[in-house]
DNA sequence: AACTATCCGATAGCTTCACTGTCTATATCT
DNA sequence: AGATATAGACAGTGAAGCTATCGGATAGTT
């Protein structure tokens, strides 16, 4: 059981369940929903699983617990990934994928109007996935009340972009296509929650900065 | 119809519905989870409702719908706007609120260390959920083999930071300490949202600024 | 006062989702 | 040979977020 470590060229069903600390019954169940390729045949009713299999399912668990994708987007994210779609493509698909589907319709032309002028000189296209969610989310502010105070929405804008010339840096870092396309939809995917978390984090540091508490004797300047 | 909406006083159950497009079922079950207030009682079986439950109503909304939280996350959420909790405080409840509850005993040390690297400097508590999440993602990240290229992570670090100024000073134009608290709840929960939105707009942009389609004939800047 | 529409609150039911468990006929390990 | 494991089919489970129905009371109209 420690040798199968060093060369996992070949696993069974239970090894592969052990390596991946995921129970057998999901892995079926992920078969079954064709989020993991079958295993090589070796008769009726048995295969082996390999390395790459290990590895799809660390994919599939990033998507899901991490990204919070539903089964079925995931499907459709990790179908990019193997599909020989064009680069460009797969930002499209993974984009679509981590946004909810949005009818245009149902969003207030202003408030579309509102984001375009946030994103004034970007070339972003009208059904772009992000721009119907920003719009989205932007009127559901405005119908808070919320009013955009000291170039709060613009500020997200810039942030925007030197996030999105990040992550072409790193897609373009990668070598092969497979790998930049892989790094599109994981960076898509978790992109966003690597930001939210340090956005709170950012936060309580902003906001320890500008409102020191008085009363703690001198916390010292880092965690614990 | 017209008319109500002007002095929208006092409603019944069915105006209340009417008004916010929620059916009646679902006000009854938001009232039951608590997310909405009882309505100002006028008899054993009987209430009225007013402006305030129908702005609740779309704040409801907001929080599930953009926000993606869950029934129970928005009730902490929302009693957190209602609490008297100084400001601060609100901040951790609302970024408790959107932040999965993750076990720092699975996170490995090393991805945590990753993240005080890249916060290095930023007054954040060890226990900030951000951090936690964050270091949580970036342990995906390396499980799957995506390295640390041409400084991504710390980009993401630095516009973060941008976004939490602009945060804090969105909040600090707010009048009242219950407006700011507002600010801070909303602004917590539907930020992540507004900024992957924008996020996925500027990433078709930077793209399609690097890799201009050749085929097309010369499309225009913007969209449509 | 009668009649109809609506209300509240309780409870049960529905649908989707992501698993989880059971079963059978085979295959592998020792 | 006999214990254990496997693929695949299928049924079951539990949580979540509504949705529908009912009984008794009230509101508004006539």
């Amino acid at each position: 059981m420690k040798l199968s470590d060093s060369y996992t060229i070949h696993m069974r069903m239970a090894e592969l369940s052990r390596a991946s600390g995921i129970p057998v019954a999901t892995i079926k169940f992920y078969l079954r929903e064709r989020l993991l390729p079958a295993g090589e045949r070796t008769g009726p009713n048995q295969a082996r699983y390999g390395e790459e299999h290990l590895r799809r399912l660390r994919l599939i668990r990033g998507l899901l617990e991490v990204g919070g994708l539903s089964v079925a987007t995931a499907r459709g994210v990790i179908d990019a990934v193997d599909s020989e779609l064009p680069l460009t493509q797969s930002f499209g698909v993974a984009q679509r994928a981590v946004s909810a589907t949005i009818d245009p319709a149902d969003i207030d032309p202003e408030a579309l109007a509102g984001i375009d002028r946030l994103v004034e000189g970007w070339r972003v296209s009208g059904d772009n996935p992000g721009r119907l969610a920003a719009a989205h989310v932007l009127q559901t502010f405005e119908s808070l009340g919320q009013r955009d105070e000291r170039n709060w929405f613009s500020r997200y804008a810039a942030a925007a972009l030197l996030v999105a010339e990040a992550d072409l840096d790193q897609v373009e870092a990668r070598g092969s296509r497979e790998d930049m396309a892989e790094t599109v939809v994981i960076g898509t995917v978790l992109g966003d929650a690597l930001f939210s978390g340090l956005r709170r984090a950012a936060q309580e540091h902003v906001s320890t900065l500008r409102y020191p508490v008085p009363s703690e004797p001198d916390r010292t300047p880092t965690r614990e």
